[in-house]
DNA sequence: ACAAAAGTGTTAAACTTACACCCATGC
DNA sequence: GCATGGGTGTAAGTTTAACACTTTTGT
């Protein structure tokens, strides 16, 4: 980076700039993971056991929101960038390395954090579960897979002349084992002639800590709409070697739809490429194994 | 938003926390204001003016990088959101009020500004530019509209077995009458196999502060990639009232190509209203004056 | 008349959608 | 044999892209 060359003057001025005069807030990271999950055992003979969507939550040893669980996530230290944060604390935490990792909303509301002003940048992370089987940590915290559902569950429209409000609330339930956590999430979307503004409020909140449900919806939505626009983010669920039917499980599940087989595979035969592995001994027609066609991901027909 | 219930000893923990044990950033919300300007005066009769994309930019008054130009934009102070510092510092800076606001990106790399640890959410705004015409604020600096080019100036690609990465050069040029500023960004796309990153880094910079350059760049490419996707965003650009013509050259600009009047205004039509008002005495066939189908905005098919 | 912009119609190509159908396997 | 997932073909419908063409106006 080009350098800026700085009079005297300039560095007398920064010399005495005091930047701890102004109130600042802390920056934290946030990461939502997300994993294609194998949920219970084969459930008969030949028939393959469910797939679901799982996040991965920490369950918090220490206040505020003790026992409560929260995505995992730290504080932004000195001379790093929020991404470098994010990839730090990802793997302190929960061992997950080389993740997929992407910025998706910025999180201030005054009060989310009764420990003062705290904000915080969500990112949304996606792993191949198989990889990353989750280790407990320290005795401070322990990680676990959720699996998690999101609902939309009411829609109302209000249109009047020149404005419009939408609002939708969103039923965020997760769980592992016994453990039950769900939330409800009020969005309101509102159009006025010059100006558009999106708002979120928890109403219900059952076992996340601080504003955790909020990100965890937003960060969902992110991952469908993305899914929906390009499907190329499906990718970074999958293993290297994956069956084209365990690709489409994984967008069936993200975007909460049944596809057609056919259409899908025309669709996504651009970005993969066939290996002659394939995987037998489960009842059925061998599947051949694919893996990405690395070439079609920076065309810009796929971005 | 429900209230979190806290135990006596929660409340201790709390009361005992000092927020300020840690090192913190300064946070500050930065705009790059988008509008469409006329450029220059009607050429000859019958000859509508050249129409070009532009950005608001202050000079500052300050150190560090006096007599710098650089966006709008402040720090942020408790108890408001980030997107109230957004509209806050717009308003007083520019007196821009009620411009669509949407935040693309956040700016953490360390030593991106001299005073110290500052980190900057950039938010894309655009508005139009007829309601407002800037006035020059007080003494510490003045609001200017400088017409905007971006150009992709090179593109290499190395692609190895399973990793690729993909350079561009972004050439950058603002300008006000007499006034040239100029900027060469390089992004850096590294594609492997569990992991995709863009990097920026900023190789020439002729009269902009900190790292606007990088900023600006990328809210132009927000623009851009927004434009394409649903074109929703350009009507932001647009008064009340415009003619398809207009709202085709928005895109053009935008999107730096021409398109085919035919289709574009058969895919504009479900988000436009005729009314009976019309604009002549340009010479030519007057034009029919539309304005925004609100209904069509918030119906899924385009979002 | 004519240049400039406003606006419509027509066609081919590309892509999407839906559905019908066959294949291979292990018990 | 048969249930289950693996996999292909085809035709109808929709969307997009390209181009040719007519209309209206002020000087």
């Amino acid at each position: 980076m080009k350098k800026h060359v700085m009079s005297a003057e300039e560095k007398r001025y920064l010399k005495n700039y005091d930047i701890s005069a102004y109130d600042r807030p802390s920056l934290t990271a946030d990461m939502a993971v997300f994993a294609i999950l194998t949920a219970g055992e084969q459930p008969e003979y030949r028939k393959d056991p469910e797939k679901r969507l799982g996040v991965l939550l920490i369950r918090r040893g220490n206040f505020p929101y003790k026992d409560h669980y929260g995505l995992p996530g730290g504080f932004a230290a000195k001379k790093e960038a929020i991404e470098e944060t994010a990839q730090r604390e990802l793997k302190e935490e929960t061992s997950v390395d080389h993740a997929f990792l992407e910025p998706f909303g910025i999180f201030s509301r005054p009060g989310r954090d009764p420990r003062g002003w705290i904000i915080s940048q969500g990112f949304l992370a996606l792993v191949d579960a198989e990889k990353y089987r989750v280790r407990a940590g320290s005795d401070a915290w322990e990680a676990a897979w959720f699996y998690i559902d999101v609902e939309t569950e009411e829609l109302t429209k209000h249109v009047r002349k020149s404005s419009a409000e939408i609002t939708t609330l969103y039923r965020l339930k997760l769980e592992k084992e016994d453990i039950k956590l769900s939330a409800l999430v009020k969005e309101t979307r509102r159009f006025t002639e010059h100006h558009e503004k999106t708002e979120y409020e928890i109403l219900e909140d059952e076992g996340l800590a601080f504003d955790h449900a909020e990100i965890i919806v937003r960060a969902f939505k992110a991952l469908r709409d993305r899914t929906a626009q390009s499907g190329r983010i499906v990718f970074d669920l999958m293993p290297e070697y994956f069956t084209l039917y365990s690709l489409q499980e994984a967008h069936e599940i993200i975007l909460g739809e049944k596809l057609l087989t056919p259409n899908f595979r025309r669709k996504m035969a651009p970005y993969v490429i066939e290996t002659s592995k394939s995987v037998s001994g489960a009842g059925h027609r061998p599947a051949k194994l694919f893996k990405r066609n690395m070439e079609a991901f920076y065309s810009p027909s796929f971005d």
